[in-house]
DNA sequence: AAAAGTAAGTAAAAACATTCACAAATCCAA
DNA sequence: TTGGATTTGTGAATGTTTTTACTTACTTTT
């Protein structure tokens, strides 16, 4: 395991999942050939920057032709290690976290909830989703072999149960808790902050009035 | 209005409403003064990046001493519009737009959802978090004054609505579906993929052992 | 089989963003 | 009041990402 090139951009990192849904579609569809320009359209990313992407991985398309969906897909699976699961722990079973219960990811995802904590006792017990419901003082003995969490908890609650979570052996965290959390040097956050994500759009839209760009 | 910089790189635009939120907090704290150094440790942003930042709308701090807080919040509150509100729509009621409802932003936060639309009848006329459910066939009568949209509907009515959307004025989407939509030139959408960022997540962790990194 | 069209791949340029490193200004302790 | 400590603001360096522009190779049509 453990692909070699640790040299691809995080901006192309990023963009790999959406690809990888997006070729999934064209393959229900039952497209076979396509280009990045057609990629562009549906996508809203820059087709040099979809062609500069794929480049990383190699020489995957054809000059005059453009790729293959199956061969591409098949080699996005590989790449996004979409064969092995990732199981993961959704902590906070708010409106938020049963938002994500519901929403059951795993459609073209290779990421499923598997457990779910909260601190509330008449939570405890339910199932929702297909998910069952513990109490947050019995995490400790529950993430066997998980290594990424979902944090939904109350910003007050945030750190603290971030540093169990560490403790529990997590390593990846993806925090909707607008806490700027403290993690040691092996543990990866990242950060949706959704009152920002409003702002943000707000203060777009406000100073940089667009009339021509792209995207976000 | 409409502050005449458009020189404010975006992302510096982006942490803006990041740096607010905790001058905010820190005023609520009773602290009076900060520096760079202390932002950084709790925002997990580069101090210099901060520095950096501040130093496009003029010279905010005072060498040796640092920020007034004070002073810096109500700068950021006249620059991102704190003053003024932004009403928001919000379409569709499921699980996740559940979940922005009782959420309820306006802590620190200018933004408010001021209306809730649903396909399913047995929704409309709820109210969820103070905020009532129209149907969806009204969407056109009641989006007066408001320019923002947050899309929270099944993929397969993203871009139908997101049309009506556009139609009826709105011209800003925060959009959580899949689904990458089509709009006009002067319309700005930000896309928050939820399964996207989970996925890209899981790759960072199997690609980008970090043992030192900052952050997202 | 030739000509016209298409589209990948990429080198180089440009644009954008972060970080270093330090002078200048101010603070603060004794 | 002096002198060391602090901390900003920023030029310059560095790093990252996007975009341009073009060659090459293949496809498709005639």
């Amino acid at each position: 395991m453990m692909i070699n090139q640790n040299k691809i951009p995080q901006a192309t990192a990023k963009r790999l999942p959406l690809y990888y849904r997006f070729l999934n579609n064209l393959h229900i569809q039952g497209k076979s050939r396509v280009s990045s320009k057609e990629l562009s359209e549906a996508m809203k990313v820059d087709s040099a920057t979809i062609r500069r992407d794929f480049s990383y991985f190699g020489a995957l398309g054809k000059k005059g032709y453009g790729y293959n969906v199956e061969y591409l897909l098949g080699f996005f699976r590989k790449t996004l290690d979409q064969d092995e699961n990732t199981p993961v722990a959704l902590i906070g079973v708010g409106n938020l976290g049963t938002a994500f219960l519901n929403y059951n990811f795993t459609k073209n995802n290779n990421t499923k909830i598997e457990v779910a904590f909260d601190a509330d006792k008449r939570k405890v017990g339910k199932t929702i989703g297909d998910i069952q419901v513990h109490h947050i003082d019995d995490l400790e003995g529950n993430l066997e072999n998980i290594s990424v969490a979902i944090l939904t908890v109350p910003v007050s609650e945030a750190q603290n149960i971030t540093d169990r979570l560490v403790k529990a052996g997590i390593s990846g965290i993806l925090n909707f808790t607008p806490a700027r959390i403290t993690v040691p040097e092996n543990v990866r956050v990242h950060h949706i902050d959704l009152a920002v994500e409003l702002q943000s759009l707000a203060y777009f839209m406000k100073h940089y009035p667009l009339e021509n760009e792209g995207e976000e």
